[in-house]
DNA sequence: AATACAGTTAACCGCACGGCTAACAGTTTT
DNA sequence: AAAACTGTTAGCCGTGCGGTTAACTGTATT
């Protein structure tokens, strides 16, 4: 399995992403892919790279062009993790919340209570 | 705005991560955030650096002490980005679904036709 | 067979990243 | 006032990342 590390590490640069955008509506070969970055084809290349090693994209040699699709699944990974830390979070404020309002319970309590006095 | 780079750059680091899990459930001090880690506390905090200029955490100097708490939102643009994407890849599927059946049709309608000659 | 095309490998380069130690600064505590 | 505690800054260092050019491989085209 890659890891979250190499995963994250291959979405925080533009290029890359780009090419995924990209990539979403349907395949491409690295010419295409490469054809609107001012890159040389070997700096473009070692993107494409870090992308197969994140299991983000597959590629695949037919003839002398090469193909490249996204991979089936690439992003639930990634989703799963700030899925987990937004529940985390918000499990955070619904603690928050009910303790506000036992403190509201409690100030009410002790404005009844005056009240009596 | 902070750049998606940033962003998706502080995830790619397994103690970045660490932290902002941490940070889930309610805030902590940098003290206590770096206790569990085999860093030293320039290298630490430089970590925290990266989390508050990604814009995913926030911090305020109480005393002599430092307390940092998730951000509200922090998570948001990040799970957009890849909801967006993924969007993409199932309109694409979508698509695809639709031209196998019309592709079925079409050889239905051959089949019919070859039947009928 | 020669040429053009599409991608690949190798070797290098500057710089930012992630780590360290040492020294300093501002708050509590005693 | 002195000592202890909690961060913080400065400066250094090795590594890896993102880029380059040059040379090469293998596949179509003519």
């Amino acid at each position: 399995m890659v890891s979250l590390d190499r995963r994250f590490h291959a979405l925080a640069d533009p290029t890359r992403r780009a090419v995924l955008e990209r990539l979403g509506p349907g395949e491409a070969t690295v010419g295409e892919l490469a054809q609107p970055f001012p890159l040389s084809l070997p700096a473009f290349l070692k993107h494409l790279r870090v992308l197969e090693e994140a299991g983000l994209i597959e590629t695949e040699k037919r003839g002398r062009t090469r193909i490249c699709r996204l991979r089936n699944g690439a992003y639930a990974p990634l989703a799963a993790w700030l899925d987990d830390q937004r529940r985390l979070w918000e499990e955070r404020t619904d603690r928050l919340a009910e303790l506000a309002i036992a403190m509201e319970e409690s100030a009410d309590a002790k404005h009844d209570q005056d009240r009596r006095e």
